[in-house]
DNA sequence: TGAAAATATTATTTTTATTTAATATTCAAA
DNA sequence: TTTGAATATTAAATAAAAATAATATTTTCA
């Protein structure tokens, strides 16, 4: 019948396909999982705030206007997808961006969203 | 009492900081919005194949293995915040990167994600 | 030691995004 | 002028992310 010929025709066509960007399927997934983290209003401002170097959570605080509880959370998840890294150093905890990759990512959305 | 001043304090710079990059608030809010739009797997699909250029909603449906109504959804998703483009011939639509600040932004992010 | 400051974690509720399925539109060609 | 192909829209159900609140950890210092 017509339209299983071209149904397994699609199928076969974008199994191929798939395979063409096979491995990439995992990156696609990374890529994705760290653009999740990076699409929060909260945590966009983090890196504005973390773009000039690294800052305790208190600075943090102050700047994003954020309750210690809900920052924390938010630098977690930055964290868990290697966005930031942090040090800790008495009781305090630096933040800072994790490498120029990511730094060169959000200057390029700054560049694109925040036309001066 | 203390915890009034110093919280009233800690307001005070956020304000300014807040005003510092005040008109940024909304810029923030621009950036997250498309970033929301980005990261999802399939428009990460999507525009890998409109990469090179522009494709009937019938090659990406193959390219995605997308079902036509859900794929649909994403693509308005996606012109919604100006991320893609789309012309109609005949019944077909073809949809493009909407421009090169956004063609440059993905390829940035697929260097990152895809180191070949 | 034990109290307090700085930060982190966990659990719950609320909100938002995504999928699925059904239906609608638009256009071409018979 | 109605049939079918290509695409779009809407509504409902499901899944995921965020906010809130409560509590825990870690470290310093009296």
């Amino acid at each position: 019948m017509e339209t299983t010929t071209y149904s397994s025709r699609a199928e076969a066509l974008r199994d191929e396909l798939n395979q063409l960007f096979g491995s990439q399927e995992r990156n696609i997934d990374q890529a994705t999982r760290s653009l999740k983290v990076l699409a929060h209003p909260a945590r966009l401002k983090i890196l504005c705030a973390l773009r000039t170097g690294e800052q305790t959570v208190q600075d943090l605080e102050y700047y994003t206007g954020l309750k210690q509880t809900t920052l924390s959370q938010h630098l977690s998840l930055l964290r868990s997808r290697d966005i930031v890294t942090s040090r800790r150093e008495a009781n305090f905890s630096f933040y800072r961006i994790a490498n120029d990759r990511i730094l060169e990512l959000f200057e390029l959305i700054k560049d694109i969203y925040c036309q001066t």
